[in-house]
DNA sequence: TGAATACTTCCGTTCATCGGAATAGTTGCT
DNA sequence: AGCAACTATTCCGATGAACGGAAGTATTCA
């Protein structure tokens, strides 16, 4: 192609322009669009088009654009995700009928925790995650259990890449860390109080797949006040149990010992496109003020 | 680009290669998709590579490939399908901890009842429905109560379309089709006993949207014996009448009156795909016996 | 009504994409 | 082990699809 002056293939110019997409922006009109893919405008819109065309974007009436239900489609063959999802939803469920409150399946994608499903309740408390959702591992209860999981090459590179502080209870140390990891290893749980919003205590603990190998997370998030914690923690356990006892007779892909192939841990987007100041939302998303911009 | 033999663009091969995934065969060697898609085995293999570094496609210890959770994590921004499940969700699942059987939201994708969420017992009756999967309209309880709302150009072009017969208590003629849908305009319901399996019975009510649109089916499927149906007819209809409530003070895109750009409506998926032979997940998907090839 | 902003179409240039062919790796059979 | 059949990967020159500046059209707002 001609002058491919911004990034190289035809693929991630389609992808910048979904990428631009996020949950609280999830219409965004034509200039929005090139602004923030940083594509021309007559670029964008002859791509506009095209996905449209394969049902990747839709149209509203007033012209803005929105992500595609054919993207769910494709998305709901994805059995690394979704295979997880489907064993896990029904001790999900159990747990978030006894709990009340949020309950989530959470699984390590790249240096983040990625939220497979929450279950909540219209009353329950602030919760920073959203289905398909990242957060940090070093500052979700999900996150510091699979954390606690991975090797120690790991733990320093998410360290070196910055602990970012919600708030002041956030873990900021490498030795801090530590402490807690190794805690989370012989207890076989986490109790996050304040990390993510002082209001807020995240409980969670590991789901194990085949060979003992941990391949997700499942929390609850519950009010962080006097109220004792240990039968939530045992409900999750135990569910927690049964999903691995179910998990051990179907099969998963292995998603954990997540490919190094230069030495490095893969980061949770392509670098190509982390590194674009004009796509924002990575980095943006873990800001305690989200704000969206065109 | 050079001789660009099969599919026009390059977003067209990827999405070929893309929606040569399904439910059935998850797992798909290079050459497996190089035949599935239509395409050489270099370009394959080039374009393959290129989804990889995306994250769309993901490679087993086998070689075979998965479609990547990157596609999942696009998908959760997708308001249309995404932002009802979210309000949904909460009222299914009570329908569904009192029925205790299979629970489903669905709604209109082109000519097909599109499953936004399915929730299950683990021995509940069998059921032909996916999350993510499509059923003809006129085979389903959900696909029924869904078209009755729409205008009859519609209705006739889905009966031009040929009507599928699972069983031989499917719907298969157009004055059948018709005395259906009005009597669901009429009751507010339907009750579809064996349409897709002799053994299944789907009960299916609408949910409407802001001003009295239909924007999507509930329905539970239960065993197709003389238990009465209509305690679980009267559950639905108070959870889709919640939904509407709750449906009524959120913005949600207009999806119904699908939009008939050349006089016809749109079908499932693009027809330069739809018509390829070697595709065939559409049409397979839709018989009886699925048949998954390389 | 006029100016600012957003969207769409046009079209000549160009380089990324294309895929045949050759090479390397894997599996299974005798 | 040796061979055959299949699968995956790399190479590379030709070429036409994708590129985006610019000009035209529609919409919004004061």
């Amino acid at each position: 192609m001609a002058n491919a002056s911004a990034g190289r293939s035809a693929l991630s110019r389609h992808l910048r322009i979904l990428s631009a997409f996020n949950a609280d922006s999830a219409f965004l009109t034509l200039t929005q669009l090139s602004r923030r893919a940083g594509l021309p405008l007559a670029s964008t819109h002859r791509l506009v088009t095209e996905l449209e065309s394969h049902g990747l974007l839709e149209r509203n009436e007033d012209k803005t654009y929105r992500l595609g239900v054919r993207l769910w489609e494709l998305a709901c063959c994805t059995p690394g995700a979704l295979g997880l999802r489907e064993i896990a939803m029904p001790y999900l469920q159990d747990v978030h009928a006894v709990v009340g409150q949020h309950t989530q399946l959470g699984i390590l994608e790249g240096t983040d925790v990625l939220f497979l499903e929450r279950l909540s309740k219209r009353n329950a408390v602030v919760n920073a995650t959203l289905i398909g959702g990242r957060l940090p591992l070093h500052a979700s209860s999900s996150g510091l259990v699979l954390l606690a999981h991975m090797p120690s090459a790991f733990v320093d590179q998410i360290v070196n890449d910055g602990l970012f502080s919600y708030t002041n209870h956030t873990i900021r140390s490498l030795s801090e860390l530590t402490a807690t990891l190794s805690e989370i290893r012989s207890r076989g749980f986490v109790v996050a109080d304040g990390y993510i919003h002082p209001d807020a205590r995240g409980i969670a603990v590991p789901v194990f797949g085949a060979n003992q190998v941990v391949v997700a997370a499942i929390s609850v998030v519950v009010p962080n006040d006097e109220t004792p914690w240990e039968a939530t923690r045992d409900i999750l356990r135990r569910a927690a149990q049964q999903m691995s006892l179910a998990l051990r007779s179907a099969y998963l892909p292995p998603r954990h010992p997540q490919a190094l192939p230069g030495g490095r841990y893969r980061p949770l987007v392509n670098s190509s496109v982390k590194s674009m100041e004009y796509l924002g939302s990575t980095a943006r998303r873990y800001s305690a003020v989200p704000t969206p911009r065109d």
